[in-house]
DNA sequence: CTTGACCTGTTATGATATTACATACATAGA
DNA sequence: TCTATGTATGTAATATCATAACAGGTCAAG
């Protein structure tokens, strides 16, 4: 059940950012208990597979593969055929909750589970950490190239590679 | 070799954009024309393959799949193992003659080859053609973003799926 | 208790991509 | 000309990513 925690909470003051120091255990228990209160809105359910893999995938801020998640899932005493991992991926993709990253062929935890949002992602090559940035200034940019074309954008995908404030500072 | 044409020629006045009406063959040849001045002044080589795969990927402005162009090679008389379309597709994006599209697992010609640019890519998901746009303004975009996250952006992959104008149209 | 919707598990296969090694070809010295 | 070298191509084998099709289980509405 979403667990309310105080409007003041530590953990939520700190930018929500994968490249920020942050309280990441608030991070994610937050995520999960949004995770809980986004499926139940939508009349959906966090089954126990599904909830698991939202759990994995929020171990840190980056992006595991479907055969990755479902190593960790067999590991745990669930089914290890790769439909299992795709269809809670899938899931958790069509809820909001998480995302895929195109360029890895993989899938990421959504850090602003239940806002609506239209993320672009930043990569880092060096340590593969991802965060999510916000696509709307980069999204009406397209907008605007592809109406003088008289095209209509409906989905985008916006993606980044890079270096990290840390990995930056390291190289 | 890059046979000259007048720098009047009616194919090139017509605007270089998949989605609008113009000359193809025109289209071809001349991208055909720029990549063998392309490799040449990069002292790199258009072999047969090369050409062959490039040619094939110019016959219209879509996508192709590594295994599409290696069955089109194979019935050439080319090689028919994948190293052989991978090899030959990786060659044209390294000269910038080609392109990836992340979302289709698949390859572009270049529109504008010879002509620095860092496009972003307009796919009609009813007649799956192809376009580049220009990225430079999301691009702008999304370093204001990224700059505010302390991350260095090295390469962007903008992709958006929607409908062309005819298709559009048609709808 | 039966039905129907949905979720999970499994088998099998398809689609995409790379590693490793062998062979052929170009071209620049000797 | 004749090798030496770098580069390109061919091929086998394998790795990685993803889906189709079907069987069985769970659960709540009727
Ligand atoms: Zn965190
Ligand atoms: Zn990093
Ligand atoms: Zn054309
Ligand atoms: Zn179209």
């Amino acid at each position: 059940m979403p667990q309310t925690h105080p409007p003041d909470c530590p953990g939520c003051a700190a930018p929500d950012l994968a490249f920020a120091a942050h309280d990441h255990a608030h991070c994610a228990a937050d995520a999960l208990a949004r995770a809980e209160a986004v499926t139940a809105a939508n009349n959906s359910r966090l089954t126990p597979v599904r909830r698991r893999v939202l759990e994995i995938l929020l171990e840190d801020h980056r992006a595991l593969g479907a055969y990755d998640v479902l190593a960790r899932l067999a590991a745990d005493g669930f089914g290890n055929q790769p439909p299992v991992a795709y269809r809670a991926l899938e899931f958790l993709v069509e809820q909001g909750l998480a995302h895929r990253i195109q360029r890895l062929n993989a899938f990421t935890a959504c850090a602003h589970p239940g806002e609506a949002h239209a993320p672009a992602f930043l990569i880092c090559r060096a340590c593969h950490s991802v965060a999510e940035a916000e696509a709307a200034p980069a999204r009406e940019a397209l907008d605007r190239e592809a109406g003088r074309l008289g095209f209509a954008i409906e989905r985008t995908t916006l993606e980044a590679l890079g270096l990290c404030p840390s990995c930056k500072a390291a190289a």
